[in-house]
DNA sequence: CTTTATGCAAAGAGTTTGCAATAGA
DNA sequence: TCTATTGCAAACTCTTTGCATAAAG
């Protein structure tokens, strides 16, 4: 796997991303940054960087789209003001423990998981 | 909304189904049972029910197709396989009394949570 | 009878692929 | 040099839409 421009670029705009970025966004933003890559590129360097675990493949939009984050290698659990998308992060992991012990009993390797929790933060709770 | 022979086929199959269906599995599931609907019935049948909230809509699968189940109306986990897309229903809800103390402790009004665990189930791990 | 649902075909998104040209190691 | 990457256009898959017809309430 060699490293390219493009490449390079394209793991520096998922790094400083809030969020994860479909195929699109990543390309406008790209171009935004004076890059002429196709967006054929993107999406084929995109699958590349997802089966090297450079980046993660997320399908949780439901919009029939793929997103993508940066792999920091981190396993990291969140709770999200669904008022105003403030986040808090987690520490440890409330759920690791159970996943292995249910993932035993149903002779399952487990792989990981997929852990969000959703609130109204006190702020968001005030203003109504 | 009215309710037609394929709307109510449509309910019974995903009623009988043991895993979220694609479009096109309902599809093929109605024309075995000798339905003549057509496959943009069953896109903006599944649309229509998503938003009157008899079917719930999923994107987990992340080859970017919509997934439907039955919805109702309790809560549920599941453990995915993420070889072949199996999946077992997790009884109970692992979550729950973390949720409520955490956002006890931030000071957020609990709203919900996503968990999903992923693994390889006995028969990939065998084909392996 | 009025409204909603349906079938069909065509259009629209998002994504993938073949191939020749290009650039990294 | 040699192989992996890129751009382009075309192909592909999943989904949506327009419109005339059919069926439900």
């Amino acid at each position: 796997m060699k490293f390219t421009k493009h490449r390079s670029m394209i793991l520096m705009i998922l790094d400083n991303a809030q969020n994860p970025l479909s195929v699109e966004e990543i390309f406008l933003q790209m171009k935004e940054a004076g890059s002429k890559a196709s967006l054929s590129t993107v999406y084929r360097t995109m699958e590349i960087m997802a089966a090297n675990d450079l980046v993660i493949k997320n399908a949780f939009m439901d919009d029939n789209r793929s997103y993508y984050e940066y792999n920091r290698n981190e396993h990291k659990h969140r709770l999200v003001g669904t008022g105003c998308s403030r986040i808090i992060s987690i520490e440890g992991c409330p759920i690791e423990e159970y996943a292995v012990s249910l993932c035993c009993q149903e002779s399952f390797e487990l792989t990981g998981h997929h852990l969000e929790i959703y609130g109204t933060c006190p702020d968001c709770t005030k203003k109504r």
